[in-house]
DNA sequence: CTAAGGATTAACT
DNA sequence: GTTAATCCTTAGT
């Protein structure tokens, strides 16, 4: 077999067809395991993600586009699947969320937890930290802030040459998933109790949060 | 443990 | 048009 062949092979950047699935819980399961990668001003940055949760526009309380709803902030929601949605929380930190299913079924997965791959100067750097740890990537807002991704990136084609996931034949078993409820999201309305929080066992690179 | 921070949104006039 | 409450969190006591 062809050397530059294995490492295409191995390396297969995420495709429009994996982002369309219509199940939103499954997909964030798969995407333990994958990698995502930004090539910012011409550096590049990525990790294995570890962290994950789903969030379905139906009966979802959750999920910023529940029942329809459509604003400017969530108008990308409704797009094809395999466009990022990115917003600010808190006044202060951008969360990456990827959006899945056909258009106009805004479902979306969040991206919880990071493990620092490629480009860890540069990370280091962007969050302004010595040395590696977990304070690197391991949170939704900590992660974007390592891989350079802001409000512009609202809407990015995740299947570009600026942000974009691979599979590196990377399999996550089942034995090694953890899936609980989501955090964050016990206001009104919202159904704590769905397990739709995916962690891979072990790692610290998952999200602190509660 | 808690304060911070600013966009977003729904609820008003 | 305006106001007030809210938030898929983090950093710092």
């Amino acid at each position: 077999m062809e050397e530059a062949f294995l490492v295409n092979y191995l390396r297969m950047k995420l495709a429009t067809a994996f982002y369309r699935q219509p199940d939103v819980v499954q997909i964030a399961r798969d995407l333990l395991g994958k990698y995502l990668f930004t090539n910012i001003n011409g550096v590049m940055t990525g990790g294995r993600i570890v962290e994950t949760e789903a969030y379905a526009h139906i009966n979802d309380q959750a999920c910023h586009s529940h029942l329809g709803r459509f604003t400017k902030r969530t108008r990308v929601m409704y797009e094809a699947g395999g466009v990022a949605y990115v917003y600010l929380i808190y006044g202060r930190y951008a969360l990456f969320n990827i959006i899945t299913n056909e258009a106009g079924k805004a479902d979306a997965v969040l991206i919880r937890g990071l493990e620092p791959v490629e480009g860890i100067p540069e990370m280091l750097l962007r969050r302004g930290l010595p040395t590696v740890s977990p304070k690197l990537t391991a949170g939704p807002g900590l992660l974007t802030q390592a891989l350079g991704i802001s409000i512009p990136h609202y809407g990015t084609d995740l299947t570009g040459d600026l942000i974009w996931l691979e599979d590196r034949g990377d399999v996550v078993p089942d034995e090694l998933v953890l899936a609980s409820p989501r955090v964050g999201i016990d206001y009104a309305g919202a159904d704590t109790a769905l397990p739709w929080r995916f962690r891979l066992k072990g790692s610290k690179w998952t999200s602190p949060a509660k």
